[in-house]
RNA sequence: CGGGAUGUGGUGUAACGGUAGCACGCGUGCUUUGGGAGCAUGUAGUCCGAGUUCGAAUCUCGGCAUCCCGACCA
């Protein structure tokens, strides 16, 4: 990819309502645009990072045998009358009229609509379990959205709905999606950590909030500083002590076992939710199917989201510095940026061209800033772009037949032979 | 929803009630070319609507938008 056939508005400078590092940095690096209050646009370079998770995302679901559909975004209130859902969202829940004067609302999410469609065409326990998921725009019209893409009003997510015939089956599949989910965030290069949650709007009767451990998160956690394996968030932290937990109190787990040891407070962004539902929605919804003995029972069920927008932000939250965003490699939009100090020189494009071409044939995505700007501001460029890792090929190298090879992250700089640089790369990447 | 603040080119900002200016960006030309170049020349703005005034970016009222604190939030 040629940057100057590319479309990367970077900026000097961020806009000023752009209140946290990773908004200041993809509005920077030309990965987002804001359109309104909690509305925003990807760019290519923002779609790049946002793909590659999907990505990530799709197999670990495919993994565990869940099936990709695509759900309507606007759905009708009827359903949501089934679950009574319609009277309790409030104002987050953005509504709507047809030309008919029927009254619809955007999807915050779809237990509704997912419960509607396997209602209608799955009647037996032969055809349990099954799970789908979806990506998918959601809307929640916030009160205050903030943070750019962290807390939008609209924003990109997977979520997934699970049918069993019984509790047992559910847990099971809980446990599996659990471990995906590890899986995913470690994928995505991410310092996370799983924590029980009190459930919310969603409902059901047991929930995990996957945290990725940042100071500037929304979310307060509570865990055990002896590290026995207790976090929950706050609220949840309330429930099981019966009021506001505080900094002295002890661990419970650890008491159970004699040991006395403090509680500690982090921060962190919630990137993914899993929940035990139970038949909270399928009751409601008379959503049944029929055992061995020709019985009706209700779905037990479980729901398990991603919000991908927020992940993207969330790393970007996690791995950064004063020059811009220092991407992991898996969710890089590139994984090597190739900097020519002036490309029109013969040499230097003609080594440029040829690495491109040979590392885009090994499946490496490269890009290639062959602009007429100055070696400064091609650098600059590249740190704020962040890929992982960044190939100088100047005229001072080319008379000694080598190119610098530096990674985002590091300071040193290496020189390699140019008929080394496929090998040295493939190792790294 | 309660409290507070702010709206000036794309971005960041300046202007006592009296000529809307600066820097960056963007366009063009020339010179440059290893960490956000120089010169020349262009481009583009007072959130919207009323009112006060000889005259409003500036004062008043209304609207809208954005941000901050709180409550809310998968």
């Amino acid at each position: 990819m040629k940057l100057s056939q590319y479309y990367i508005p970077t900026l000097r400078e961020a806009p000023r309502d752009a209140e946290n590092v990773s908004a200041q940095l993809m509005m920077r690096s030309g990965m987002v645009r804001k359109v309104a209050s909690g509305l925003y646009s990807f760019l290519p370079l923002g779609m790049r990072v946002l793909k590659n998770v999907e990505e990530i995302i799709r197999e670990e679901m495919n993994g565990i045998g869940a099936l990709e559909v695509w759900l309507p975004h606007i759905q009708p209130k009827e359903l949501w009358e089934e679950t009574g859902r319609w009277g309790v969202y409030g104002k987050e829940l953005l509504r709507i009229k047809d030309r008919k004067n029927s009254e619809f609302c955007f999807a915050p999410t779809a237990e509704e609509v997912i419960t509607d469609l396997v209602r209608k065409d799955v009647k037996s326990y032969r055809q349990l379990p099954i799970t789908l998921y979806q990506f998918g725009a959601k809307f929640r019209d916030e009160i205050r959205p903030r943070f750019g893409v962290m807390r939008a009003r609209e924003f990109y997510m997977k979520d997934a709905y699970s049918f069993h015939a019984d509790e047992t089956d559910a847990s099971n599949y809980y446990e599996k999606a659990f471990e995906a989910y590890g899986k995913i965030f470690k994928k995505c290069g991410l310092k996370f950590w799983p924590v029980q949650a009190e459930s919310g709007a969603i409902g059901g009767s047991f929930s995990h909030e996957f945290m990725v451990l940042a100071e500037t998160g929304e979310d307060e956690i509570v865990s055990c500083s002896n590290g026995c394996g207790y976090a929950a968030n706050r609220e949840r932290a309330a429930v099981e002590y019966g009021r506001e937990v505080k900094s002295e109190d002890l661990c419970l787990r650890c008491k159970e076992k004699g040991k006395e040891s403090p509680l500690r407070f982090s921060r962190g962004i919630e990137v993914g939710h899993t929940f035990k539902l139970g038949a909270k929605y399928s009751q409601a919804m008379q959503a049944t199917y029929l055992d061995d003995a020709g019985k009706s029972h209700p779905f037990v069920m479980g729901c398990y989201g991603i919000g991908v927008s927020r992940v993207v932000a969330a790393a970007i939250e996690q791995s950064y510095d004063a020059n811009g965003i220092i991407w992991p490699r898996e969710i890089a939009p590139f994984q090597v940026i190739l900097v020519p100090i002036n490309f029109e020189e013969p040499k230097t494009k003609e080594w440029s061209l040829e690495i491109e071409r040979e590392l885009t044939q090994r499946g490496v995505s490269v890009l290639l800033d062959d602009r007429s700007e100055r070696a400064g501001v091609k650098f600059k460029d590249a740190d704020l772009i962040g890929a992982p890792i960044r190939v100088t090929i100047g005229e001072k190298g080319i008379q000694n037949g080598t190119v610098e090879v530096k990674e985002r992250a590091g300071e040193t700089v290496i020189h390699v032979r140019k008929e080394e640089i496929l090998t040295h790369l493939i190792e790294r990447i």
